[in-house]
DNA sequence: CCCCCCCC
């Protein structure tokens, strides 16, 4: 019934790759045929990490233990790998780890199973001494095996300052290890970034090192950054040697790695100029119109072309109140579907194509704010025109049909079909009840939108006189015959005086207490907040009238909810951003398209 | 040793 196949394992297989260092120029052209005598799941005890798994490799006549490349897990989990398998060992590498030697399959061939062991192959390790090794097995080896010696031979051949350290794979790197050096190209390169905390000030960067069996995070702190920084190059290839392997706090990356790398005073940093073998970003595009089902603060990659580019302009942070500019792209591509992306900071600023460029991404945010937006954060990777396939493709599309195109729009500020109503978007609308059941992190806002008739509205202090300095806004201090800011340090002969209303709105499921400032103000009443100030004290009853007539107006308003605590008090405040007064035409034709959705 | 990724 079966075949009878005779593989032909390559003896002394198991001596040579217990030698196998990455940059070994043998090593490639070595390819034996082995045969797995069993395979081992070492679960991982954390849920980020893969789990492992170890093979007894043979040779026929030896046998050692390896790891199986965790990116060739799967061929296991699908059965192309279980005992008995004969495969080509097309790529690995051999590292000493806690001293002991620990081989490492980063490519295979499967070819074929064999119901049985081949051969009666025993320990390398047990019946081997390195001292006696080479009489072990090169009477049989298709390839001499290396003369083994305890410490690693020279890595780079090439180079002047040789370190008697072999290249690893990124993908071998642990804290156990101490002597090695990578070959990995930047695939990412942060600004710098400066912090202030107890301990004092600091700055640091950080970089993501990439070579074919994986990529790690790198951040250099302080004196270091003024080393490297302007060495290291986004898109170049270096030898890294001498830096600090440390487990990495995986929450706060996405690069795919249990370990980081901590650039130190002493690391050692080349570059090198052999990049053939280094593979380039490599990008797992989602197409727009898929995004409607990407999670919130998921981390994607996207290509688009960029149909729109906005003014630069600054967003005040809230938690830090620095400035920071920032710049809006409408991408689209071939799905028909449009999303805006933010950059940020100096990036942002930078920005100054005014063509249709191709845009490629890798590890943007995935926010929700009135749909679907993204978000470049400080580990994205943005590349204009990237030399790939996909960027020509649609690059080609764009030119022919696309630039004629219509899009369908995943987010605000892009415009067009599902936003409406003066830029609140009509179709996702909260009940006050909805409002107050929606889950709130402990400091992150929420934004909503609502329909509300103004039911009350705090009497006392709708107003304060406040500095007349562009921009300032505080409340200024009356002292008698003139009135004091604090802050510009400056009088004035008069105060202007800005709104700052709680409203108090209603629907048939509850109301809110919400707050609004003077853009507010100027909508809920209808006059600026100096006249409504100059009614209040000249002509008390239309005062008490504009009030009045503000209550039982129906609005729709886009606000915002966030946690506040205040003397160990928990509440949640909800402002106005945008407060629209209800327009029934618009209003109206909604409901219309919501029924004709229904027949 | 950062770990915030900002605004509507």
């Amino acid at each position: 019934m079966s075949m009878e196949v005779d593989y032909k394992l390559t003896f002394g297989a198991c001596a040579r790759i217990t030698q196998a260092t990455m940059d070994d120029p043998d090593a490639s052209d070595f390819q034996p045929t082995v045969q797995f005598l069993s395979i081992k799941m070492l679960p991982s005890n954390k849920a980020d990490t893969p789990d492992r798994y170890r093979l007894i490799v043979s040779d026929g006549k030896y046998f050692v233990q390896a790891m199986l490349a965790t990116q060739l897990n799967e061929l296991i989990q699908n059965g192309a790998i279980k005992k008995h398998t004969v495969a080509v060992l097309e790529k690995y590498t051999s590292n000493v780890v806690q001293n002991k030697r620990l081989v490492i399959v980063l490519a295979l061939r499967v070819v074929g199973d064999t119901p049985e062991k081949i051969g009666t192959p025993e320990s390398l390790e047990g019946s081997v001494k390195p001292s006696a090794e080479s009489a072990a097995g090169s009477s049989a080896v298709t390839a001499p095996p290396k003369v083994q010696a305890p410490a690693p031979h020279a890595a780079r051949p090439n180079q002047t300052n040789e370190r008697a350290t072999p290249i690893f794979p990124i993908e071998a790197l642990s804290p156990f290890q101490n002597k090695w050096t990578i070959k990995a190209r930047v695939t990412q390169k942060s600004d710098i970034k400066h912090y202030s905390n107890q301990k004092g000030e600091g700055k640091l960067f950080n970089v993501t090192f990439m070579d074919d069996t994986g990529e790690i995070k790198a951040t250099a702190f302080n004196h270091v950054v003024d080393e490297l920084y302007d060495r290291i190059e986004e898109g170049k290839v270096y030898y890294i040697s001498r830096a600090r392997v440390n487990i990495a706090k995986r929450k706060f990356s996405n690069v795919d790695n249990q370990y980081e790398l901590s650039l130190e005073k002493s690391t050692e940093i080349e570059e090198c100029l052999d990049t053939t073998d280094l593979p380039t970003v490599k990008y797992n595009f989602v197409q727009l119109k898929d995004l409607e089902a990407a999670a919130k603060d998921a981390m994607i990659d996207v290509i688009g072309i960029v149909k729109e580019t906005h003014d630069l302009g600054e967003v005040i942070s809230r938690s830090t109140q620095k400035t920071i500019p920032k710049r809006d792209l409408t991408l689209v591509d071939r799905s028909g579907y449009s999303v805006r992306l933010t950059l940020w900071g100096e990036q942002a600023k930078k920005y100054t194509a005014t063509d249709h460029p191709v845009i490629a991404v890798k590890g943007v945010k995935v926010g929700d704010f009135g749909g679907k937006s993204l978000s470049m954060v400080s580990s994205s990777t943005m590349s204009l025109n990237p030399d790939i396939t996909d960027a020509h493709a649609l690059k080609g599309w764009f030119d022919s049909a696309g630039s004629e195109a219509s899009f369908q729009s995943h987010s605000l500020s892009g415009g067009g079909g599902a936003f409406q109503g003066g830029g609140i978007n009509l179709s996702e609308m909260k009940t006050t009840q909805e409002v107050k059941d929606m889950n709130l992190g402990s400091d992150k806002p929420e934004y909503f939108s609502s329909r509300v008739v103004i039911t009350h509205l705090r009497a006392e202090n709708i107003m304060y006189p406040a500095c007349p300095s562009e921009g300032c806004n505080k409340k200024v201090t009356d002292l008698g015959d003139a009135w004091k800011c604090e802050k510009c340090e400056r009088t004035f002969e008069n105060p202007e005086y800005r709104y700052l209303v709680s409203f108090c709105g209603a629907d048939h499921t509850g109301q809110l207490w919400l707050q609004g400032f003077n853009d507010v103000g100027l909508i809920a009443f209808g006059m600026s907040a100096n006249e409504l100030k100059n009614l209040e004290d000249q002509d008390r009853d239309a005062y008490d009238s504009a009030v009045k007539r503000v209550i039982s107006g129906v609005f729709n308003v886009a606000c915002r909810a966030k946690q506040d605590t205040y003397n160990d008090m928990t509440r949640v405040r909800y402002g106005i951003n945008r407060m629209i007064p209800l327009d029934f035409t618009v209003d109206t034709s909604h409901v219309l398209d919501q029924l004709s959705a229904y027949a």
